[in-house]
DNA sequence: GCCGCGATTTAGATCGATCTAAAAGCTAAA
DNA sequence: TTTAGCTTTTAGATCGATCTAAATCGCGGC
């Protein structure tokens, strides 16, 4: 207080040059790192910065770049720890590159989600990793890239249009977890899928009817419900005492399998002995519950890593042809899954 | 392709200006929702924008104004989902306020948070939301405040300055926890906490103690562990035959009180009959495991709501009082504690 | 008809960097 | 000594908005 009246002002490039005694062109050539300047002159450049404590003003350089060394990302549900590792992936990369990321938070709304996409425009991001809301229209990607804006999807894909896209192929993993049935003598299996509709949901269920056709099994029950904990118990409830009930379950989530294993365990239907359960993601609290739940592994954060590699190719290269990286599932057993009762 | 050969420009407030026939100076004082201007001229210019497509920059508008409309968030562990809910309770109160948020996940390092607050600084955030990683210097929030940053802190606080700060009031849930133990007979009570260094962490072990003190209570242990489930499960592992154990277990948070969980009865003792856990943050998962994990409620979300007002309050005016705002936790009781086993 | 006053509108400077194109320094060849 | 050809440095325009201070427009009162 009172030590300076005025307003404090940062310094300036300007401020940096005059103390060096250059000019403000030649200081800008050393916060760029630009290989044009004397090794003298950079050494002094760079003292006086230190000096006047100078802090690089991206916004005023990005506004004559027409680039603002920023991305934006979307995502449908922070509180979903498996967003959060996408998250930390995206953030690990991008920040090692140099960049800074907006985040944004559409709790799978796809209005939310458009007004996002126009706060991000006007911020002027280099470009953006969505994770589209379920409900997202199919013209939304093309509408951004109409805009000119490098755009990655990740997990999720809608409208089927060209463009880059990091994901996980689910194929793999739920093979191994209906193979495994198969071989546990399971022959009627039912699948409980979320009532979000995206391209992963789609492809889960595709890849279990394969997987099912492939092993020659019949699949008894498809059912959807909303993905939460206590809505997978209620129907874990309805299921327990019925005839003709599938012996093994497969869920479209850990979010799922866990409250079907909550819901039997609470009806005396014991995992692993009276039903088999099998979830997909493989978090960290499959191995909290007794018996511990079998799941599909996915690497969410293996997944940002790719979608912030392939987004910054993009910013770099425009033109470049599209790409789609899906890193491999695989079946992690537990003691959930156990032989058929007979 | 084709279309144009020139790289695409978005149009500005001049295009807009010139469509409508007015000056540049008025244009702006329409995106500005300024109320000097007059009715039909504000509708003119309106129908200009859309007419030509314009999108604001927010960036070219910050330069002059000295404001970016834009905050940063520093979290240290994005895959804890209480991180999660904290964000996302930011943002719904940052983006009403029509600013975007930067985002940063410091991996509980000082080093990576440091860097943090330097890109966050040459981006010019408006003010800063840090949840400071373990280990953050006493310098650190100072440092912010000589640069002219405004700050607030979140759930956990460095430094005892005087600073903004939206937390938790540990006690009441510590001692609604430590009342239940004491009513069902338990007079060996254990602590587990977290080998992570932070305000929370103080707290907490205080408030136990405290709680302890006041309910006649002897606390027989205090653990510190690294606050993972494997590590918690093997603390339990080792605790399960020894003498003299504690009866009754409070955790620094979830995490440990699941290990626990795990741990215990993965070696045959019962929570619930043959030991007591509470844990602390009441995640969604401690009603998965059998018998459920009594916990300590606090509100993230809340809390990220009140940090996010306390930082718009202070960049708003920069000179008003400190305010420490504290959201209340309650004690959750669940199938985990029982009576002391006689 | 002229003046004053509130309501609108505007020209021009400005924010802090980058870009372009040209100037200045330097060395070595003619 | 001059010149060509580097490397290094720089002046000035520029990005797209906001700000300041002044100009312009209406309109009622003298």
């Amino acid at each position: 207080m009172g030590e300076k009246s005025a307003r404090q002002t940062r310094p300036t490039l300007m401020d940096v040059a005059k103390k060096a005694g250059v000019s403000r062109a030649t200081a800008s050539l050393v916060v760029r790192k630009s290989p044009l300047v004397g090794a003298e002159t950079r050494a002094a450049v760079e003292a006086a910065m230190i000096d006047v404590g100078y802090v690089y003003n991206v916004g005023a350089a990005g506004m004559r770049a027409a680039r603002s060394r920023t991305i934006g990302v979307i995502i449908p549900n922070l509180s979903n720890p498996f967003f959060g590792v996408l998250l930390a992936g995206i953030d690990r990369i991008v920040d090692g590159a140099g960049l800074a990321t907006f985040i944004a938070h559409s709790g799978e709304s796809p209005a939310k989600q458009d007004g996002f996409v126009t706060r991000m425009r006007e911020h002027g991001v280099d470009g953006l990793i969505v994770c589209p809301a379920a409900g997202t229209g199919d013209d939304f990607v093309p509408r951004l890239k109409r805009w000119g804006m490098p755009v990655v999807e990740a997990l999720r894909t809608v409208g089927g249009g060209a463009v880059d896209y990091a994901g996980m192929d689910q194929r793999g993993g739920m093979d191994g977890a209906v193979a495994r049935l198969a071989e546990l003598g399971h022959d009627r299996v039912g699948f409980v899928t979320a009532n979000l509709y995206h391209s992963a949901h789609d492809e889960r269920l595709v890849a279990f009817r394969a997987a099912m056709a492939r092993h020659g099994l019949q699949a008894v029950t498809e059912i959807e419900i909303a993905p939460t904990h206590a809505e997978a118990a209620a129907l874990a409830a309805r299921m327990a005492g019925a005839a003709d009930a599938p012996t093994a379950w497969i869920c479209h989530n850990d979010v799922i399998g866990l409250g079907l294993h909550w819901g039997f365990s609470d009806h005396g239907v014991v995992p692993g002995r009276d039903v088999s359960l099998i979830g997909f993601d493989n978090v960290a609290e499959t191995d909290l519950v007794r018996p511990g739940l079998a799941s599909v592994a996915t690497e969410p954060g293996e997944i940002g890593v790719l979608a912030a590699r392939l987004l910054l190719r993009r910013i770099e290269t425009p033109d470049a042809d599209v790409e789609i990286l899906t890193v491999p599932t695989h079946f992690v057993e537990r003691a959930s899954v156990g032989a058929v009762r007979g």
